[in-house]
DNA sequence: CAGCCTGTGAAGCAAATACTTAGGTATTGA
DNA sequence: TCAATACCTAAGTATTTGCTTCACAGGCTG
């Protein structure tokens, strides 16, 4: 049950209104810490810890330079979410089209009586 | 800010895997309360505060007949997740080909000169 | 109508989360 | 070399989350 590890990891990272803004950003081009942090109403360190989350997750990336640190977004990543959701909308599709077979079925049903 | 309050709601019931497994449940078809609930060891009052979340987040839908609820996803709701995603990667894949313009025209400069 | 289902409501608790302050370290530019 | 910059670490706090137990309401069935 590892992929359900890796799953859980993105979405939680997912989950904070904080992190999804930074990786809006990071989407846009690759940015610092204080560049990043510079929007929100938040001391530095508590924000760091989202970082933090965010590259745990690996849907981001970093490295430092001297003293500034550069992050960088990891779109690979993003796939175990869209996947997720390709997958639950596969499956709804499916059974969604089974449904309007069975119905068309039921309907030739009562016209050929 | 109403958009990013939708958001917030969809991602933060993402975020927790009972959650997400129910959705895959409830992706393969219709099922009651006590259905869902069959496959974890958690109390029924646990439980059924993840249905409450899901259901304030609009990813499902539920109704009563009887003394028996039944739960049913909401396609419609995960396009908020699925169009956040897709923008991030807009966002990034446009960036990219530019970057790979300038690359290109980079090497032309220097294939003239 | 008694008793069993199926689900709800309320209260409480432990752990996780998101934030803070205080005090660093390493880098860099004057 | 010294001070400002950019970030990091540690420790502490309030709130939120995810779970529990206990008690109960309403629907169904013998």
């Amino acid at each position: 049950m590892v992929q359900a590890a890796v799953t859980e990891g993105v979405f939680y990272a997912l989950s904070n209104p904080t992190r999804r803004k930074v990786l809006e950003q990071l989407s846009v081009g690759p940015a610092t810490v204080s560049e990043l942090a510079a929007p929100f109403d938040m001391k530095l360190p508590s924000f760091v810890q989202h970082l933090s989350v965010l590259e745990q997750s690996r849907l981001v990336t970093s490295k430092k330079q001297g003293r500034v640190r550069t992050y960088e977004i990891a779109p690979e990543r993003f796939k175990v979410a869209e996947n997720w959701l390709t997958e639950r909308r596969r499956e709804w599709e499916a059974r969604l089209d089974r449904f309007d077979h069975y119905v068309k079925q039921l309907k030739e049903k009562e016209s050929r009586s």
